[in-house]
DNA sequence: TAAAAGTGTCATGCA
DNA sequence: CATGCATGACACTTT
C-alpha cells in the first residue's frame, strides 16, 4: 500500500481532502485525520481529466465536460473546527466556507472537497485482488506532503487474495512493510517512467523538495503509527466489524486527545450542520454510515463490500461510488493545466470508460474481473501518494454516498414537471451525459455535473435541501453563474411529455414512471410530503412568495411582484408555471364541481320528472274512474229513458233499434240507428257492449 | 387486487 | 397578443 501522508501544519494535521461527492456515482469512504483547517471547494462539475477510482478497481476519468469556467469555478472556502477554535480565539466562529456560502444566495448542493485529493481504489495486484488506497496530496499552497509509502502492489499479495489483502490492508501493508520495507520515494520514483512521469502530473507538489523532506519525516512517523497500528490491528482482527469499530473509536478518541487532533467528516457533517443555515442541511449522519474500521475493511470483499454499501447507503438508491481523484488544486483549478493530462493517460482512461459503459450499472455488485493490467498499474502508481497513516490512525468512516442519478434528482424529476420552458432546445447537460454515455462511472462522475445542477435546481438554492440526505453538494458563487446557466439549461429543455422513453431516461425525466411517486415521497420527510409539488419545488428554488399568494394574486401585481424582485429566469419561469397550474387546478375543480353539479341536478329534474309522471298516472287512473262511473250513470240513464219510452202503437221502444240523438237546440230525439252518425251508431253500440258484458 | 372515484395537469378553444 | 376560464383527455393516486 502506497500512503501519501497529509501535510503538517505547526498547529497541527491540515489534511486538505478531495471528497467529490457525485450524485450519481461517487462514493466515499473515509475518516481522516483532519485537524485545522478544512477546505471545502465546490465543483461546480467534475473537470476533463479527473479520474475515478473506482472500488471496482476499474479506473475510469471524465472524458467529456464543459469548459472550465474563466472566473474559476472552484468555490473555496475554509471551515474551522471548533477545535481549531480553540487553538485559535482569533479565528472565525464559523468557516469561511458558510460565510462565502451565505454570501451566495445561489443555489448550491453541498459537496465537499478538501484540497488534496483521495483515492479509493480496489486495483490490485492481481486481477482478483483488491485494495484500497486512500490518497492525500498536498495543497498546492500548504507545503511539502510527507509521504509513507508502500507498493501499491503489495497490498494484495499473492493473488486472488483480494478479500484478505482488503480487508487486512493496513495491516497487512505493516506486514509487508516488515518482510520486504519498501521504500516509499523509491518506489515511486523506481515506477516505470511512465507511471512516474503520470505520477509527477499527479502529485504534484510531491516531488518538491520540500515535499520530499515531508515524505521522510512522514516516513518515521508511518513507521510508528504503523507499528501503533500494526498492535490494534492485531487486537481487532479477529473482532466483528462493530468491534472493530469501537476499537477505532476508541483509538480516535486517543488521537484526539493526543497530538494528533482528529476531526472525521462526520465531525465535518455535525459541524455542517449545527449552522444555523447549516449547509448540509437535513444530511442524516445515518446515510454517512460508518466505514467498517477501515477503508479496506470495506474493500474487504466484494460481499461485504456491498453488504455495506447496501447498509450504508439506506435508500433504495444504485450505490455507484468512485473516487474522484485529481492530480492537486493547481491542476484542478486551472482547466488550462488540466487539460495538460496525458493525452495517453486521458486516453487509456477513456478506454476503460469506455468498457466501463458497457457494463450493466455501475452499483458496483462485485470487483470486475477484467480490470487491465496497465490501467491497474497506472492506477497503482497514480495511487502512490497515499500515507498508511491515514488508514492507519484514522478513524474511517464510510461516507456514503451512492447516489442514483435517478433518485437523487427526483425533485425535478417529478412526474410532470414542467418548467413551462421550450421544448426544442437540446440539453446540453444532457448531451455531456449522452456523450460520455449515461452509465459509466465515469458518466456518473459527469452526469453528476448535471445531476448537480438538479439538485442546484430543486435542492440547493437557497440551501434547501429537498433530500438531505442525498444532497451534499455545496456549489459556490463563482460557480453560479455558470452552474446556473447549466440548471437553468437542463429545465429548460427537460420538458417531459414529448420526450422520447430513450430521452426520459437519460434526463433522468419520467411523466409516467410507475412508483417513482412513492419512491420519492420516501425521500420527503413528513414536512416536505405534506407540500404539493409546486410547494417543494418553490421552496426548492427558493421563491420569496407563496404558492397560494402566486395563484391568487391579480395579474397586475403579480406582473409587479415580478419586475419588483429580482428573480432568476429559472424562478420567473416556476413561478408562472405554479400560477398556471394553480389557476387552472381551480379551474380543474370549478369545472368539475360545475360538472357535477349539472350531474346533480339533472338528476334532480329527473327524480322530478319521474314524480310528476306518477302523479299524472295517478291522475289519469282517477280520470278514468270518473269517466267510467259517468258512463255508467249515462247508461243507467239511458235505459231508464227507454223503459219509459213507448211508440204510436203503446210498445216499448228497444234501445237495440232506437237511440237518442242530441239536436242542436238542445232537444233529445229518438233516431232510428240506421239513421244514426257513424260515430254516434258506433259509440252506442260499445256502450251497449259494456253495457252487456256488466250485466 | 381490480375498479371506481378523485386529482393534477396539459392542450385547446373561447372570450 | 396576453390572460383567464372552461373543458376534454390523460396519467396518476386514493378509496
Amino acid at each position: 500500500m502506497k500512503y501519501l501522508k497529509p501535510w503538517w501544519s505547526d498547529g497541527g494535521s491540515l489534511f486538505h481532502l478531495t471528497i467529490l461527492l457525485s450524485l450519481a456515482e461517487l462514493r466515499l469512504d473515509l475518516d481522516l485525520d483532519l485537524d485545522l483547517d478544512l477546505y471545502l471547494l465546490f465543483p461546480p462539475r467534475t473537470l476533463l481529466g479527473d479520474e475515478l477510482l473506482l472500488r471496482n478497481g476499474q479506473t475510469s476519468h471524465i472524458s467529456a465536460l464543459s469548459p472550465f469556467p474563466a472566473s474559476g469555478g472552484w468555490g473555496r472556502a475554509e471551515l474551522l473546527h471548533p477545535k481549531c477554535w480553540e487553538r485559535d480565539p482569533a479565528a472565525p466562529p464559523e468557516g469561511r466556507l458558510l460565510r462565502e456560502v451565505r454570501a451566495l444566495g445561489v443555489p448550491f448542493i453541498p459537496s465537499i472537497r478538501v484540497d488534496a485529493w483521495l483515492v479509493h481504489s480496489v486495483a490490485a495486484g492481481d486481477a482478483d485482488g483488491a485494495h484500497a488506497l486512500l490518497g492525500a496530496a498536498a495543497a498546492s499552497s500548504a507545503g511539502g506532503v510527507g509521504a509513507g509509502v508502500e507498493g501499491v502492489s503489495q497490498a494484495a499479495p499473492g493473488g486472488g487474495g483480494g478479500p484478505r489483502a482488503v480487508q487486512s490492508s493496513p495491516l497487512a501493508a505493516g506486514e509487508e512493510e516488515e518482510k520486504a520495507p519498501a521504500e516509499p520515494t523509491a518506489q515511486v520514483s523506481d515506477a516505470d517512467g511512465h507511471a512516474s512521469e503520470e505520477n509527477e502530473v499527479l502529485r504534484g507538489v510531491s516531488h518538491s523538495p520540500q515535499h520530499e523532506e515531508n515524505e521522510q519525516r512522514s516516513s518515521t512517523q508511518k513507521e510508528k503509527s504503523l507499528q501503533q497500528k500494526n498492535e490494534d490491528e492485531n487486537k481487532v482482527a479477529d473482532k466483528p466489524a462493530w468491534e472493530a469499530e469501537k476499537t477505532t473509536e476508541s483509538r480516535s478518541e486517543r488521537y484526539q486527545n493526543g497530538t494528533d487532533s482528529f476531526f472525521s467528516l462526520e465531525d465535518l457533517f455535525q459541524l455542517l450542520s449545527s449552522q444555523p443555515e447549516n449547509l448540509l442541511e437535513g444530511v442524516s449522519l445515518g446515510d454517512i454510515a460508518p466505514l467498517p474500521r477501515s477503508i479496506n475493511d470495506g474493500m474487504n470483499s466484494p460481499t461485504h463490500y456491498n453488504v455495506n454499501f447496501s447498509e450504508a447507503v439506506s435508500h433504495d438508491v444504485s450505490l455507484h461510488e468512485a473516487m474522484l481523484r485529481c492530480s492537486d488544486n493547481t491542476f484542478r483549478r486551472d482547466p488550462v493545466a488540466r487539460t495538460s493530462q496525458p493525452q495517453e493517460q486521458i486516453l487509456q482512461l477513456s478506454s476503460i470508460t469506455n468498457t466501463e459503459q458497457t457494463l450493466p450499472g455501475t452499483n458496483l455488485t462485485g470487483f470486475l474481473p477484467f480490470v487491465d493490467n496497465q490501467m491497474r498499474n497506472l492506477s497503482q502508481d497514480h495511487l502512490y501518494d497515499l500515507d498508511i497513516n491515514i488508514l492507519d490512525e484514522t478513524n474511517l468512516m464510510s461516507l456514503a454516498t451512492g447516489f442514483d442519478p435517478m433518485e437523487v434528482s427526483w425533485l425535478l424529476e417529478e412526474p410532470g414537471y414542467d418548467s413551462g420552458l421550450s421544448l426544442d432546445s437540446s440539453n446540453n447537460s444532457t448531451s455531456v451525459i449522452k456523450s460520455n454515455s449515461s452509465h459509466s462511472i465515469c458518466e456518473g462522475a459527469t452526469g453528476s455535473s448535471s445531476d448537480l445542477s438538479h439538485h442546484d435546481l430543486e435542492g440547493a438554492v437557497g440551501g434547501y435541501c429537498p433530500e438531505p440526505s442525498k444532497l451534499c453538494y455545496m456549489n459556490d458563487k463563482s460557480d453560479s453563474h455558470f452552474h446556473g446557466d447549466l440548471v437553468f439549461q437542463h429545465v429548460s429543455h427537460n420538458h417531459t411529455y414529448h420526450l422520447e422513453p430513450s430521452a426520459l431516461e437519460s434526463t433522468s425525466e419520467s411523466f409516467s414512471m410507475p412508483g417513482k411517486s412513492q419512491k420519492i415521497s420516501r425521500y420527503l420527510n413528513d414536512t416536505d410530503r405534506n407540500l404539493s409539488r409546486d410547494e417543494r419545488r418553490a421552496k426548492a428554488l427558493h421563491i420569496p412568495f407563496s404558492v397560494d399568494e402566486i395563484i391568487r394574486m391579480p395579474v397586475d401585481s403579480f406582473n409587479s411582484m415580478l419586475s419588483r424582485h429580482y428573480l432568476t429566469d429559472l424562478q420567473v419561469s416556476l413561478i408562472r408555471d405554479i400560477r398556471r397550474r394553480g389557476k387552472n387546478k381551480v379551474a380543474a375543480q370549478n369545472c368539475r364541481k360545475r360538472k357535477l353539479d349539472v350531474i346533480l341536478n339533472l338528476e334532480d329534474d329527473v327524480c322530478s320528472l319521474q314524480a310528476k309522471k306518477e302523479t299524472l298516472k295517478r291522475e289519469q287512473s282517477q280520470c278514468h274512474k270518473a269517466i267510467n262511473i259517468m258512463k255508467q250513470k249515462l247508461h243507467h240513464l239511458y235505459c231508464d229513458v227507454f223503459s219509459r219510452l213507448r211508440d204510436d202503437q203503446g210498445r216499448p221502444v228497444s234501445p237495440n233499434q232506437y237511440a237518442l240523438q242530441c239536436t242542436h237546440d238542445g232537444s233529445v230525439v229518438i233516431v232510428p240507428k240506421e239513421l244514426m252518425i257513424p260515430g254516434q251508431k258506433k259509440e252506442n253500440q260499445k256502450g251497449k257492449r259494456k253495457n252487456e258484458k256488466k250485466n
